[in-house]
DNA sequence: CACGGATGTGCTCAGATGAGCGCAGGAGGT
DNA sequence: ACCTCCTGCGCTCATCTGAGCACATCCGTG
């Protein structure tokens, strides 16, 4: 109850004492006590109390851009495999996109084994960590979607494929298609090109995949802002509220099949799920709930984003 | 060598999880290992690797106006027994006399139990301690040495032991005697008046005394002050730098007898000696040195001081 | 291909540690 | 004076932990 009740100055000062040799200078329990004349009980006691009354205080740091401490308490409150949380009071969607894009490529230097098939998902967040990856173990890198030609893009699915394999120094399997097509049956045909068939047939054997992650909103999602008005809001009503690249989830995180999932080409959701390592990046607050949904649809493993974003993941719970 | 060298993004996440489970939330090495699919010696090791690399920071705080911290380093450096540093970043002597004198309060209301004989020199510091006493352990209170009238002295040397003995309602012992008196024929005559031989003999009993302590130059000792500038003189040409409530120390810290000595009223440097607990009270680093020596000489166990005089005892090393 | 060094990992075992228990001394009520 | 509660202390025993060792792997070199 009473938490400072009052001691006094050399029972703070012994209480210091005992902690600085125990904390800095690594001395064990007995032989402070020795040194002190104190029994190690009483040594454990005060230690118990210097931390109870905040005269220790133990901190988890920043090194570098990442906030670790909140990265672990995203990984561990999501369930999460991989979690980087970027510090950066940044907000231009630009700038935010190259930063978390140089930390998504720090995470696959890391993570990528020359035995892992990478996987690429179209996004240009994801165009974005290609700019900073600098080396990569010497793995085949596949490509998962389809490209989508928009204003500011000035790589496509293709040349993203073929740029990581380039660092990596392995093989790339792409395709020339884009990402929407106008019906079902030309999205049929070109699955069926053999080109394309034979890329896609690589999907399965993916072990880490990169993907985006968007809300269904404008700039939020480039497949939102490539298709008609009356089709984006016969999808809202669908109740779709999350799009990772091209994958449609809806308020409960479920993957949705549309009409716009047949014009797409492009991994689908039970391949996805089945891809051990999905790494998502998002950024911008307004994405929060989005990629809320993508953790809880269990596609995604890991998660690349910075920290308004991983504070508003915490406190939506 | 490499401090910084690269570590990836995911296992600086991974090391910050261990860190937060082992340190704040108090999990064993071996639960973490269960819970993270590690072995324990695995998790020891990312321990190891988050305190050296800074990733975990732990600190000794400050609780209140006391520098628990530096209080302990200089406790420890000095080989003393209690050690209270005040941080402030006073320099009026005046304030900086009084916030010691609390400090110097609380670590008597502390240490000083019934059975305890409580001797008090006459210094204004020990005047500012007596000021911010609020109770005491029913003890007894000796005075130690006859009193110097000043200017800026409201309290005499009796009734400082007065005081303190009314708020701990234990017996007093005092006398009526100057400091210093004008020849050692006087200061015979006045040690074998029955009143003051009676108080005096009671001074071996003590076993916590409180002292001020001053450099030997102006301002910085009562004493100092109170005598003819050709005895001051003679008296630093035979070496003497600190004044311990009228006890003389030379460059070593070795207690000095000079002609001063003999005309003295008060504890002597081998009864000072036997007192069990000896705390002195110093402020202004120009006394830090004149505090150095006062520890040096082994007559003083306990310190009050402030952040500046602290420091200086530890650089000066 | 053999080699040595560097690195990362888990094992053993002695020593350190935590949880809970019982005891002693003081405070306060009757 | 007596009792009881409460606090602080150290003990025991089961568990946890650290230091050092052995082994596997990787990697560049001769």
């Amino acid at each position: 109850m009473t938490d400072t009740q009052h001691v006094g100055p050399a029972r703070l000062v012994l209480t210091a004492s005992v902690a600085r040799r125990y904390y800095i200078d690594g001395l064990s329990k007995v032989e402070i006590g020795e040194e002190l004349g104190l029994s190690r009980f009483k040594v454990a006691r005060l230690l118990d109390e210097a931390r109870e009354s905040g005269l220790v205080r133990i901190e988890i740091g920043h090194t570098g851009p990442v906030d670790v401490e909140l990265s672990s308490r995203v990984q561990q409150a999501m369930g999460l495999r991989h979690c980087v949380v970027v510090d950066t009071p940044e907000v231009d969607p630009g700038s935010l996109r190259s930063e978390l894009g140089s930390a998504a490529a720090q995470l696959l230097m890391e993570i990528v084994g020359p035995d892992d098939v990478l996987g690429l998902a179209w996004a240009r967040s994801v165009s974005a960590m290609s700019a900073a990856l600098v080396r990569l173990a010497p793995c085949s890198v596949v490509q998962l979607t389809g490209a989508l030609s928009g204003a500011d893009v000035h790589e496509s699915s293709i040349e993203l494929v073929r740029e990581v394999a380039r660092i990596a120094g392995g093989p790339a399997s792409y395709f020339y298609a884009p990402l929407i097509v106008p019906d079902a049956a030309t999205a049929t045909a070109l699955r069926q090109q053999p080109e394309v068939a034979r890329a896609m047939a690589l999907i399965p054997s993916v072990t880490v995949a990169v993907v985006g992650v968007g809300g269904w909103g404008p700039g939020q999602s480039t497949v939102y802002d490539a298709i008609e008005a009356a089709e984006r809001d016969a999808i809202h009503v669908a109740g779709v509220r999350a799009d990772i690249s091209g994958i449609l989830l809806d308020t409960d995180g479920v993957p949705v099949r549309t009409a716009l999932t047949q014009r797409m080409i492009g991994i689908t959701a039970e391949q996805l799920l089945a891809v051990p390592e999905v790494i998502a990046i998002a950024y911008g607050t307004s994405k929060t709930e989005a990629l809320r949904l993508a953790i809880q649809s269990g596609l995604v493993d890991g998660v690349v984003t910075h920290t308004a974003v991983a504070r508003g993941l915490l406190d939506g719970r």
